[in-house]
DNA sequence: AGTAAACTTGACTGAATTAGTTGGTTATTG
DNA sequence: CAATAACCAACTAATTCAGTCAAGTTTACT
C-alpha cells in the first residue's frame, strides 16, 4: 500500500460525497467546485471507485455520484486502496530463494508493516470523520481527532506480546 | 507524511545497517551488495538519514556507517520522516480561512490521519523489526508478525472513546 | 608526505506517477 | 430534440523516483 497526495484527494472527494448527497446523487462538478479539485481528475479517481463498488453513479440530468454502501459502511483503507497503486520494492518480484540464504529479509517485512497500516485505517469510516468535522466545528479545539480510533487495532487475534511499544 | 518505496528502501538499509555493523562501521558498497539497491541511491538516501542524525558516518579507509542511536531507540517512523517528501495537498497552503466558512475540511483532518500513522510507525522499532526476522527464520511460519506492536497506540492520552470501531 | 580507500556532493538522466486538459461518446431527463 | 452529466481515451506538464556520472574531501596507512 501506499499514501501519497492521490488517496487524500480520493477520501476528501468521498466525505463531500457523504456530507452532500444524503438527498439525491452529486455531480463531479460540484465535488470539483467545494473542494477545489479539478474534474478531469475527480472522473479519473471516481472511475476507480466506482470500480471499486464504493460509489454508484446515476447518469443524465439530475445524475451524479452516490456512496454504494453508508458512510460508516465505507473506511478509508477501502477508498485508499482503490485508489493508489501499490508498490513492491522487493527485489525478488515474489519468488521464494531471493536472496539465495535468507531471502531477502524485506520479503514478508513489509508486508506486515503494509497490513498494519492497512488495518488501522480499516478501522476509520466516513461517518467517524464526519462526525469529528461536526465536533470540531463547535469546539473549535484542534490536536488528536481520530486518536481513540486506533481502537480498531485491537482486533488483532495475536495474544504473544513479545513486543515492547517503544518510547517516543 | 507519505509512504512509498523510497521510505521501504530506507529502513531496509537501516535494518541491514543494524545487523551488519555490530563491530565497526559498514559501508554503502556493502549495502548495495546486499540488499540490491543502487550505490548512489543509497548515498541520497544517507545523506538525508545522516543530516536527520540517524546515521553516524565515519569517512577515510574502514570507514562507513553506523546507527546513531541503538536499534531500539531508531523507529521506523523516523526513517520515513527523514526519507520521505512531506504531502500537502490542501488547497489552502496553510492560511486560515481557507473556504471561507468551515475551513476546508482537510485542513485538520489530515493532519490527524497522519499523526495516527506516524504514532503507529514509532511504535515499530529496528531492534523489534530484527527479533522478528530471527525468530520468522526458526518457525518459517509467515503472516502477523508486527501486530502486537500496535500497543504503542495504546499510549493515547484522550479518553473520549465516542468512535467504535468499525467492523472490517 | 603521498596515496588510495571511502565518504561527500552536485548535476544530470530516464522512467513512472501525479495532476490536469481536451475532445469526444453514451445515457437520461424534460 | 436538447441539455445534462457520466463515461472514456489520448495526450501533456510537473513532480517524484531511481539511478548514473563525475567531480571533490577526509582519513588511514605505508
Amino acid at each position: 500500500m501506499r499514501l501519497t497526495t492521490k488517496g487524500r484527494f480520493a477520501v476528501t472527494a468521498m466525505l463531500d460525497l457523504a456530507i452532500n448527497a444524503k438527498e439525491g446523487p452529486v455531480t463531479l462538478s460540484n465535488i470539483a467546485e467545494r473542494q477545489k479539485i479539478s474534474l478531469s481528475y475527480l472522473e479519473q479517481l471516481f472511475s476507480k471507485l466506482r470500480r471499486a463498488e464504493l460509489v454508484d453513479s446515476v447518469r443524465g440530468p439530475g445524475g451524479g455520484y452516490q456512496l454504494a454502501n453508508s458512510a460508516d459502511a465505507t473506511t478509508v483503507a477501502q477508498i485508499i486502496v482503490a485508489v493508489e497503486e501499490q508498490m513492491d520494492s522487493r527485489q525478488c518480484e515474489g519468488k521464494e530463494n531471493c536472496m539465495g540464504e535468507k531471502r531477502c529479509m524485506t520479503h514478508d517485512l513489509w508486508q506486515s508493516l503494509n497490513d498494519n497500516v492497512l488495518e488501522f485505517l480499516s478501522g476509520v469510516t466516513l461517518a467517524q470523520l464526519i462526525e469529528q468535522q461536526k465536533a470540531k466545528a463547535q469546539e473549535s479545539q484542534p490536536h488528536r481527532i481520530i486518536g481513540p480510533a486506533s481502537a480498531g487495532l485491537l482486533r488483532t487475534k495475536s495474544n504473544s506480546n513479545k513486543l515492547t511499544p517503544a518510547p517516543i
